[in-house]
DNA sequence: GCCAACGTTGGC
DNA sequence: GCCAACGTTGGC
């Protein structure tokens, strides 16, 4: 069971709305790396952290699992979204993604100041330089620790 | 709002 | 295939 971290602008999607919405296709992601985990890496039940970025404290904020197989993202086909792909077509979809179900928020907000201080994280991809990834692969011990944090 | 980091695009 | 220009991300 691999563990996963996924960044939603609070703004934009927050862990509120998906405790409200229950399960959420995950869309919108028009990044090759983070599409290829997505579809070849990521497998129904695994965990997530659904963390909150650009907004005024960025944090780990809730957990999250995934919740369905890749499927290809319906917003590219669509002109009037705003995550059209012009580039792609149904017979030939360039972006996919994956369905995320709530499991519960964290007892308070771990926030990325604290995660930068842990020693234990200083390899964690949070805290690297320029890290722009939305998605990205969390180790077992990374996890542990950040939910230690609760 | 600024800026560093990094991905994508397109001309050559 | 190189690389400059441009766009986006995201912390501060």
């Amino acid at each position: 069971m691999a563990h996963w971290l996924m960044k939603s602008e609070p703004d934009a999607y927050s862990i509120d709305e998906l405790e409200l919405d229950v399960q959420e296709p995950w869309d919108g992601i028009r990044n090759y790396q983070a599409r290829n985990m997505m579809r070849d890496k990521m497998k129904v039940g695994d965990d997530v952290f659904f963390y909150h970025s650009s907004c005024k404290v960025p944090a780990v904020v809730g957990l999250a699992k995934i919740a369905s197989a890749a499927y290809p993202d319906p917003t590219q086909f669509d002109p009037e979204a705003k995550y059209y792909d012009p580039k792609s077509s149904p017979d030939n979809p360039r972006w996919m993604l994956v369905e995320v179900a709530f499991v519960r928020k964290t007892k308070r907000a771990i926030t990325l100041k604290e995660l930068k201080a842990h020693p234990g994280l200083s390899d964690f991809r949070l805290n690297m330089r320029g890290n722009r990834l939305s998605i990205f692969p969390v180790s077992k011990e990374h996890w542990d620790i950040v939910l230690s944090l609760e």
